[in-house]
DNA sequence: TGGCCGTACTG
DNA sequence: CAGTACG
DNA sequence: GCCA
């Protein structure tokens, strides 16, 4: 045991200090010291799982030695070293900080690989590459930890990808046979999916062979585009044709999943009902599908939660709403993707009128300009060279979600309104006061607009940020994130493209440290300190962890620590709270994006519902479909009635309001309720009655009297960087804002800690609050931050 | 070098 | 209390 | 991460 715990140890220090290496430049934050130094006791309940995951004896201490003892042994040509590119400062990578590990001072220069080495060829021309018997070259001792091992190679270029072939009874895809198209893996993408399916024990066929079993397609390519470039006319029977999704669901899943699911096909390829055969049913017997292992932990009510039913079909939900691609959830934020005119009279039921319509003020009514250009179908124009070529596929999305986001695909709209930012309008600041301080830098003042659609100039940019936002998020990092999500507002902002850093420098919240890496993604159209981060098994789990409602970096680091790898662990033999099991259980449900119209549906219901209970209560949905969202990744509604001035005189219609639309069975579970009799918040689930198969909803609901609805809508509107930015700026005003009231008069100690609460300045209305604040008023759709 | 929003529920 | 959540 |  505690010879076990000391390998974790090792192992994590090692996993930490080398992380920082490939770091571009010293040092994390100290807070993932949580990772090197305390260990949890080892609770005898916990997770070791025999057969799969990991045997530390076997991994950690192995992993150590090699990459002590730097030259690795296997290791056959020792390559040329990797310039540094001149992009990266690469300075002192030496650590400092993890003490007392072993490995810090050693492994102190990672080459960061431009993975531009196509290791197919290298070795001639054989056309197939068993993974499951490991060439020479294949280090397998440190099985589950790829890029540990890689990483712990040092300078050494990496010359073909280690695969790490995961336990044996987990090998879904054994004896199967992947032919890719296009059939390289350059792009890190595709590299690491590639990679990760023969970890399953899938054997990657190079060259198209007809002993293929699965093809699997670029996600952006049709039926014809492969039939073509394989130059037949039809795929063999036997041929399994499938998009990239397909074997990430599988391994999601430990399944070999159906493959004539819609979600798989290709445009214009309809499944000739021959292979349901090879394709299988989703359920095979040898590995449980998720749903099955969910249903088994059902219910277990608590005194004073709803008695909670495991819905049926679950995880494998990825058809209906949104097609997530991947089963890990993306960094980014994808509401607001997309805006619709017409937002302001939907977000509102009941007999509130307008709120948003009128504005003398501020930037007058925004009319959202026509916009014109669709560019959706870019990418698929790119496949042709693709195929031809397929040399450089860098162009493929990084990440997997990107365009469907907005769910509905609806092509118009393609939000960006007007693209006004540049446009004198937005410099309208009409001083009341001036500041002594810059208000420059605070993202409230300025309108958000341009959305990280494909229509940003800056839209790959933003999204390899995004990835490195959601990186070290991960990574338990809690301020860089939110240097990284400056920039990156930053960046939505400009309408053409910042392609060198001398040019990105002078944005705000651009440093040249970002700056640099704008120049690097704009240039190589990528990011090659976020390439290592790809193909890291740990940092997919923590993705995936990171994804359940209720687990945060602290609950999914520690599940790390303890071996957990899959969802189904968790289930089996974690120690989850109720919030975190029904997460797990809604995992898709949750990941999967709300129509517009979905949610206009479900706030009719519980308007209808409102004003059954009480006349005068209103109904308002903010988040992000107050803001204009096409789709919404939660439910918002704001209940208010006039005449109010205190939370305690609603609180008894909330209750009301809940227990009836749980009745009609909207409501199916609650996750938190406010605990005092003025508490003004109650979060929970619905399901649009009907609908088929009911997916869960987030849905929240929060109470506002009059007095405080201006301030509640501007909190419950966002969106949050919106909200943290106005919100700075009222503490440098020396004013405090939450979703009650702007106060004034705050006294405020060090680090400005609030010595008292202020006198109220204004709560009622959302306008006054701005100009309160100095801030231009902005409508709800251009507060994308 | 230290700050980076303010609040509320859970266990 | 720390952790997570809400915008 | 960025900034004062």
């Amino acid at each position: 045991m505690a010879r076990e715990d000391m390998d974790k140890a090792a192992y994590f220090k090692a996993l930490s200090s080398l992380d920082e290496d490939s770091d571009d430049e010293s040092t994390i934050s100290s807070s993932r010291d949580k990772l090197t130094t305390s260990l949890p006791p080892h609770h005898k309940s916990s997770p070791h799982k025999h057969n799969e995951t990991v045997d530390p004896k076997q991994n950690a201490t192995p992993q150590l030695e090699r990459s002590l003892s730097a030259p690795t042994p296997n290791s056959p040509s020792p390559v040329h070293l990797i310039k540094e590119t001149p992009l990266v400062s690469i300075k002192n990578r030496l650590q400092q900080g993890r003490t007392g590990t072993p490995l810090s001072n050693e492994v102190s220069f990672v080459a960061e690989t431009p993975t531009s080495p196509k290791p197919i060829q290298s070795g001639g021309a054989r056309p197939l590459r068993k993974t499951s018997a490991p060439t020479p070259t294949t280090l397998n001792r440190g099985a589950q930890f790829p890029s540990f091992s890689s990483a712990a190679l040092g300078k050494r270029k990496r010359k073909e990808p280690s695969i790490k072939l995961v336990p044996e009874q987990h090998r879904i895809f054994k004896d199967l046979v992947f032919f890719y198209v296009p059939p390289d893996d350059i792009a890190p993408v595709r590299r690491a999916r590639i990679v990760k399916a023969r970890e399953y024990g899938a054997t990657w066929a190079t060259e198209w062979t007809e002993t293929a079993t699965h093809i699997i397609a670029d996600k952006h390519l049709s039926y014809a585009d492969i039939t073509s470039f394989l130059k037949i006319s039809s795929i063999p029977d036997h041929i399994i044709l499938v998009n990239e999704l397909y074997p990430l669901d599988c391994i999601q899943f430990k399944a070999i999943l159906n493959p004539n699911q819609k979600q798989y096909l290709l445009k214009g390829y309809e499944p000739t009902t021959k292979d349901s055969a090879a394709g299988t049913p989703a359920q095979p017997p040898s590995s449980p599908a998720p749903q099955q292992s969910l249903e088994l932990k059902t219910a277990r009510p608590k005194p004073g939660r709803w008695s909670y039913v495991p819905p049926k079909a679950t995880p494998d939900r990825s058809q209906n709403g949104g097609d997530r691609q991947s089963a890990l959830p993306e960094a980014g934020e994808m509401d607001d993707v997309t805006r619709s005119p017409e937002h302001a009279e939907a977000a509102v039921y009941g007999t509130i009128g307008d709120e948003d319509t009128t504005e003398p003020l501020g930037a007058g009514p925004v009319v959202e300009s026509p916009q014109s250009v669709e560019e959706v179908s870019r990418a698929d124009d790119d496949l042709d060279e693709i195929i031809k070529g397929a040399l450089k596929v860098q162009h493929l999305p990084l990440d997997d979600d990107e365009d469907d986001a907005s769910p509905t695909g609806s092509p118009h709209h393609g939000g960006d309104s007007s693209d006004d930012n540049g446009s004198p309008k937005t410099k309208r600041k009409h001083i009341t006061r001036k500041p002594n301080f810059n208000q420059e830098g605070f993202s409230c003042m300025k309108g958000g607009t341009i959305d990280a659609s494909s229509l940003n100039p800056n839209a790959r940019t933003i999204s390899i940020l995004q990835e490195m936002a959601a990186y070290y998020t991960r990574m338990d990092d809690t301020w860089r994130p939110i240097g990284y999500r400056k920039a990156i507002t930053t960046l939505k902002k400009q309408n053409k493209l910042v392609s060198t850093a001398e040019e990105a420098v002078k944005l705000p919240a651009i440093g040249q440290r970002i700056a640099d890496k704008i120049e690097e993604i704009v240039h190589t159209d990528k990011l090659r300190r976020l390439d290592n981060t790809k193909s890291d098994h740990n940092d997919i789990i923590l993705q995936l962890f990171l994804g359940i409602y209720g687990v945060g970096i602290s609950q999914a680091t520690t599940w790390l620590q303890q071996g957990y790898t899959t969802l189904e662990d968790l289930l089996a033999h974690a120690s989850l709270t109720d919030n975190q099991r029904l997460g797990i259980d809604h995992y898709q449900d949750f990941q999967t994006r709300i129509p517009r119209a979905e949610v206009s549906a479900l706030a009719k219901i519980v308007a209808d519902t409102a004003r059954g209970i009480d006349r005068g209560i209103e109904a308002i949905v903010a988040g992000s479909y107050r803001r204009g969202a096409e789709s919404c990744g939660d439910i918002d509604v704001l209940l208010t009635k006039p005449g109010t001035s205190a939370c305690s005189e609603l609180t008894p219609l909330l209750y009301k309001l809940v227990s009836q639309l749980r009745a009609s069975g909207m409501l199916v579970a609650p996750l938190s309720v406010g605990r005092t009799e003025s508490s003004s918040k109650w979060h929970g689930c619905c399901v649009l009655p009907g609908q088929e198969p009911p997916i869960w909803r987030r849905i929240d609901f929060h109470l506002a009297p009059a007095s405080e609805l201006g301030a509640a809508l501007l909190y419950f509107t966002g969106n949050d960087i919106f909200n943290r930015s106005i919100r700075l700026l009222a503490s440098k005003r020396g004013m405090r804002l939450n979703q009650r009231g702007l106060y004034k008069s705050v006294m405020r100690g060090p680090g400005r800690a609030k010595l008292n609460e202020g006198e109220l300045v204004e709560g009622a209305d959302e306008k006054k609050i701005f100009a309160e604040l100095g801030v231009p008023w902005r409508p709800p759709e251009e507060r994308v931050c």
